[in-house]
RNA sequence: GCGUCGAUGGCGGAGUGGUCAAUCGCAACAGGCUGUAAACCUGUCGGACAUAGUCCUACGAAGGUUCGAAUCCUUCUCGGCGCA
């Protein structure tokens, strides 16, 4: 992997500053990569991303196989070419969809490998017409997850062979190998057994993808460890996924709140026990503190769909908190979104004109409202890279901090 | 002028004797959104105390029938349509 590599610049604590090279440029890290998961950051065009100072952008695997197909893609000459993006990409596997899609039946995809379906009958057992009546579209079994498509209901399947398979055509420069995200609130032994099995898949992906020469020189693969909010599984799978050989490393799980109980600290925790030299990507942290935290604890990449889903829906960062730019007290604020934090491309708007965007639904007030979130996290992550190399990020972080939660 | 149909909460529009402070949609307001099945979802939505709940004011206006009316009757006001 002559293409790919990381560089670390300075140190503050388990904290790094550092630089990603890919062929297609570098990535100066903590860096914060927008996610357009149909190769396209909703309501953000390549150039305006460009002018934010985004790096990276992230898209996936699950929706682009199924929508244009992988085949389209590399067809147009990769991902970055096909969205007219000049820097670097990432994919993720498709891993996060084994879970959201699973999640329709709440518990049902350990019920249903557990209990319901012998794990070897999983796929040939698979009842579509069961499974939608519970509204599920995932079953996972110990080879791969078995799904329907939420487009137009066709089966699918992938492995973790068929998922690097499917990122080689994409032609991201760093791709995920294929994982099993579990739900928080999965007790132990699923947590556990999902665990291993993602190990399994992470081998496999692993070997995929040193098994194709070509892909090997262009693309980077990062390993995704798991282990729900459990210390000693984090530990062991960190352990375990930085033995296997991978380029990076990608720090599992989904620590949204309307999953449960948010693990992300005990998660932070089993980086202790990687290399240093390896590159820590953080799946889906986005939120302004977690981010923080999350770069203290040593992760140098981050993607996250927040800062464009709650822009799209008129909600925006600012030093003091979310607002809600619909709130009735904006409706006649002439002053700027966000006086402490004007983003490149929203200078000459107001809040009132905002509001009245968002209000009567003008995807315009989506489009501004994305813009700044997604300036205002890759600020925040290019802030705190340069307290870092300053040596004060500490006092960087509980600034900001304060401020962000204080009472308002 | 005569006939006829209608008048319901910010708007549209259900309800046509008790289970109606009144279905539903929109608007409004509030909240949520962390590897995007998300330009989405949830809650509130006559008023006052405010958890349950209790009380008050309400279905154009006034009167009446009835144990009980948004619902039935009378008159009036306003509006649509038809005929003069």
């Amino acid at each position: 992997m002559a293409a790919f590599n990381f560089k670390i610049e300075a140190k503050q604590g388990t904290a790094r500053a550092g630089v990603i090279t890919t062929p297609h440029g570098e990535i100066h890290t903590p860096a914060f990569s927008p996610v357009g998961t149909k190769a396209s950051v909703k309501g953000i065009s390549p150039r305006e991303l460009n002018e934010l100072g985004a790096e990276v952008v992230l898209a996936n695997t699950y929706h682009l196989y199924l929508q244009p197909g992988e085949k389209i893609v590399e067809g147009a000459g990769g991902l970055a070419k096909f969205m007219g993006w000049e820097g670097p990409t990432i994919t993720d596997s498709g891993g996060f969809q084994v879970f959201s899609l699973g999640a329709g039946f709440g518990k049902s995809v350990s019920k249903f490998v557990k209990e319901d379906v012998p794990r070897e009958e999983a796929v040939t057992v698979f009842d579509q017409e069961v499974a939608s009546s519970h509204g599920q579209l995932a079953i996972i079994d110990d080879e791969g997850v078995t799904f329907t498509s939420h487009i137009d209901g066709s089966l699918h399947r992938f492995t973790p062979e068929r998922s690097v398979e499917i990122q080689h055509a994409l032609g991201a420069d760093i791709f995920f190998a294929f994982d099993e995200c579990t739900a928080p609130t999965e007790p132990y032994e699923y947590q556990k057994e999902a665990m291993e099995r993602t190990h399994r898949w992470a081998e496999r992906s692993l070997k995929a993808h040193r098994q194709n020469i070509d892909a090997n020189k262009k693309q980077a693969i990062f390993g995704i460890a798991q282990g729900g909010q459990f210390d000693d599984l984090r530990k062991s799978s960190a352990r375990a996924i930085a033995e296997m050989g991978f380029d990076g490393f990608g720090l599992g799980g989904s620590f949204s709140k309307k999953y449960g109980d948010d693990s992300l600290e005990s998660a932070l925790a089993m980086l202790k026990e990687l290399p240093e030299t390896m590159p820590v990507h953080g799946l889906g942290i986005g939120e302004p503190g977690d981010i923080l935290a999350s770069i203290a604890a040593g992760v140098d990449i981050f993607d996250c769909v927040a800062a464009t889903r709650i822009g799209r829906h008129g909600s925006i960062y600012t030093k003091r908190g979310i607002i809600h730019i619909t709130g009735e007290k904006y409706r006649n604020d002439y002053g700027s979104l966000d006086p402490e934090g004007v983003i490149k491309g929203t200078e000459l708007y107001t809040r009132a004109y905002v509001a009245h965007l968002i209000h009567s639904k003008e995807m315009l007030g989506s489009i501004i409202c994305s813009l700044h979130n997604v300036g205002f996290t890759l600020n925040l992550v290019k802030e705190a890279r340069q307290a870092i190399l300053d040596g004060r990020f500490i006092e960087f972080r509980a600034d900001f901090m304060r401020n962000y939660y204080q009472a308002s």
